[in-house]
DNA sequence: GGATCGGCTGACAACGGTGTCATCCTGCGT
DNA sequence: ACGCAGGATGACACCGTTGTCAGCCGATCC
């Protein structure tokens, strides 16, 4: 089946090629009757004007790109950038825009890719995920000049518009809450050390744990595997009663662990919540099926997606747009979080 | 910052056009020290060509489409998706081919999303995901003459290629396991069943109980969710005594299913493994993280993406290919399923 | 010294749109 | 009957490639 061209609707309809482009892109030159006719002939043919005639000609490919690293694999089983990816799409399909999708294998890759769309005119501009400190993508983006949108903290995201939540306040929230039930021994299990957020996070809960005179807020890095998350918590929940005893809360910084860490604690005979509270940074669907249910810092991720999404489009389109940030997570108590037991 | 042409390689190199466009294209006409001197040149200037305009002239634009269809929030925690989508990544960027992602809400918007990529040539091939009976896409696809690649299986996927595992002997080796510890009544939370592979999933167990002489092999429909699931087992684990009693073995389409299960099990006060084995088909880092962890069918689901991906590929290169069919998914026994109490 | 050959040039036609421009219709008001 | 405006035309340049083709140059072979 061949694909019909504007010179085809233009003969069908009885018009120049000139007036199908007019009529087609809602632009004046037309009266409003040929452009209905016109505009019914496409229809019928079922015409979608080439994208790589009209990107070469100078207007918009309507794509966007996004990357994604993936640490061997642990993507499969994060729902975040699922229900991120989800929200992005519902605001581009929105528009008529698609997404280009990318995952990378390491950092170099990474950022060829961006170079490579914007060298292909591929995309009309790209999302950031997962900044880290001193990220190349963002000075490389700045001096490319092509339209893009950091989701993620604005302070590592230079000149570019980024998209996040105010992780500090949701910390402290959580911490708050512990402190409130009665832990004195609050420890976190941390995302990826030099990512962007995990760097803020770690001082947020250095700073309010310090506040609270929580002393020995120790926060132990892992890479949002369960495996890692496992393999930390053996270690927080082992530690001699010397060092002032293992901790009587953990927080994780992503649902994975937490699950992992819910299980790894079971194995050591420690009882949740009766000895030890558990409290997850997102909430997927599973925090809600385990026994006991976690407790979790709720966020509509999808929301970021969305609004990254749009704030990306704005971009393009020449508005001038400016860092933003979505509703901020808020704990959502559950099963898995109790006072500490008194010994 | 502009982005180089090969005039501005050409000019740089103190060669002709033409001759830049046949070193990068890796076709004879030019010396291999001049290939060498014209690569060198491109390599500098960080050149890429134009992909508008080089899918304009001819060539391909080395993308390849995908919808996803969206039931409101399923996709979020399937890490079924994300793994397929990780396998199919893996082998187009291998061959710099990028994915163009999409989400549908319905099935209309996913036709056209389909009609449009080709009439946009955006898009060299398409994959085809969640395909169900009398599926309009595959009809659509054979008359664009599109290449395709359908994720499911064969029976429904017309003249187009597809790629698929044997559910149906993923489904005998699970029941023959659990009837091999003793269980006599056992019963399914299947998946859509408007889909393909749900259909075979479902005649294949009824077609093994049968053989097995297991009576009353029931099962109930469910879309995939913990939701759907969790009252389906609350169903099935209520069923009076006089219609043969509950099944004291459960087997569900899905691992988040499966997980719900287990949850309402406990919930409703029933062991597992002791009163109640579960099985599930696909076996994400989760089912290994619960208490007991759960038995499941486990197959390699990346393995997928990548071989449909390459059988694309040989496609749009317009190699002869064939359907295939993956490794089936096999079990891996784990805690959740036991013999049957004896009563 | 003439034929042959590979390497390369320079020019040009696609590809399917966007955008511009002079020009020709039409119907309208006066 | 005349002028005029807006609709529509046809022709063309342009975007950055791919691909083709005649022709030129220098080296090699007989």
């Amino acid at each position: 089946m061949k694909r019909p061209t504007i010179a085809d609707i233009a003969r069908e309809a009885g018009v120049s090629k000139g007036a199908v482009s007019y009529a087609l892109n809602g632009r004046p030159g037309v009266s409003a009757a040929t452009r209905e006719r016109i505009l019914a002939v496409a229809d019928r043919l079922q015409f979608h004007a080439d994208s790589n005639a009209r990107a070469l000609a100078g207007a918009k490919t309507r794509v966007v790109g996004l990357t994604l690293r993936r640490p061997p694999s642990t993507l499969g089983v994060e729902p975040f950038f699922m229900e991120l990816i989800s929200g992005i799409e519902l605001e581009l399909s929105r528009r008529s825009y698609a997404l280009l999708l990318q995952m990378a294998p390491g950092r170099d890759e990474e950022l060829g890719f961006y170079r490579r769309w914007f060298s292909e005119g591929r995309v009309d501009g790209v999302l950031v995920c997962d900044v880290h400190v001193g990220d190349p993508r963002v000075g490389m983006l700045q001096e490319l000049g092509l339209p893009a949108v950091v989701i993620g903290p604005p302070d590592v995201s230079g000149t570019l518009t980024s998209v996040w939540s105010d992780d500090e306040r949701s910390m402290v929230e959580a911490v708050e809450y512990l402190a409130a039930l009665g832990h004195r021994r609050i420890a976190r299990v941390g995302g990826i050390p030099q990512l962007a957020h995990t760097a803020i996070r770690t001082a947020a809960f250095a700073g309010v744990c310090a506040r609270l005179g929580i002393a020995d807020a120790v926060t132990v890095p892992a890479d949002y595997t369960g495996e890692a998350a496992a393999r930390a918590t053996r270690k927080l929940l082992g530690r001699p009663a010397g060092a002032g005893g293992p901790p009587t809360a953990l927080l994780y910084d992503n649902d994975v662990m937490a699950v992992a860490g819910l299980t790894a604690a079971r194995e050591l005979g420690v009882a949740v919540p009766a000895e030890l509270s558990i409290v997850a940074w997102d909430d997927s669907p599973i925090c809600r099926l385990l026994h006991p249910p976690l407790t979790a810092l709720t966020r509509d991720i999808g929301a970021y997606g969305v609004q990254a999404a749009r704030t990306l489009l704005a971009a393009i389109a020449g508005e001038a747009v400016t860092s933003t940030h979505g509703a901020p997570a808020h704990l959502t108590p559950r099963g898995s979080t109790a006072p500490p037991r008194t010994s």
